[in-house]
DNA sequence: CGCCACTTTAGAATTATTCTAAATCTTGAC
DNA sequence: GTCAAGATTTAGAATAATTCTAAAGTGGCG
């Protein structure tokens, strides 16, 4: 993976927000760096934590908010795993989701790399695979 | 298709239910037809106001519980296609879900038939695919 | 400068789901 | 059959997740 200076991150997501009509803020780009900082599918209530951390007065409306604007803009993806709380994550590439039922962690998979066949007239614009079983640790306690 | 009696169906419920531990109740009947009878993947607050038409009495928390009930024994399938409401869906058979963004319209599709690659170790229990675009005909009137 | 559209904020409101405690029903042991 | 144990249902309260609202803040541009 090619390494991106902090000035390129900051061109790019400007860029990505600008083409949906949306402003690079602090607190979109500090949702973003939570986002990269740990890639463990956090939840909106968990980013919310974490955002807090280094910026004590964002509010929960403005991380609902900056998620949307990511989503929106191609910088992240919105995950559902299970009836809980929604879950988000910064890897853009085609990819499902591996849910370990055991112990919650939330794993990234490679989608096969042929189409899902759709009926005629049908327009696809967005997959979301996700699988539901143990991760290899918890299998093994089994 | 094979048509099935009723008698068949109950006692297939019965069966279902039973290897998981649970009984057959009237309320799970109910809540299981209201699933049969209209296949458009209703939420639990859908398939609560429609089971109320025959069964006034039925409370709130017992179509989550019959529902419940219904997805453990393997009887239906628990849909999340967006943020909102959970789905639900008597199609027990391997196959995907097309949401349609425009009129929100979920709609059955066949799932390729080769698994999906997964990492070693990894123990896969359930698959979940959602397709997020356009039906056809919202596709036309765009 | 000053307007206008975009954002953020705090908190209220709404929606979805789960919990609780009491009442009811079933089943199996006797 | 009768009774206790356990499962299930009920209404409503409680919690969780998300969205809405109104007011205040920000920034670019004529």
């Amino acid at each position: 993976m090619k390494p991106r200076s902090h000035q390129q991150d900051e061109h790019h997501l400007t860029e990505q927000l600008g083409a949906t009509g949306l402003r690079l803020t602090p607190q979109r780009q500090q949702v973003y760096d939570v986002l990269l900082h740990k890639r463990d599918h956090p939840t909106a209530e968990e980013v919310f934590i974490r955002a807090k951390k280094s910026m004590p007065e964002i509010s929960h409306a403005t991380v609902y908010n900056c998620l949307d604007a990511l989503v929106k803009s191609g910088l992240a993806r919105q995950v559902t795993v299970d009836r809980g709380a929604t879950r988000f994550c910064p890897n853009m590439v085609e990819h499902g989701h591996f849910y370990c039922d055991a112990c919650g962690t939330v794993f990234d998979v490679d989608l096969p790399p042929q189409a899902m066949p759709l009926p005629k007239g049908f327009e696809a614009k967005h997959f979301d695979v996700a699988i539901h079983g143990k991760c290899p640790d918890c299998a093994k306690k089994k």
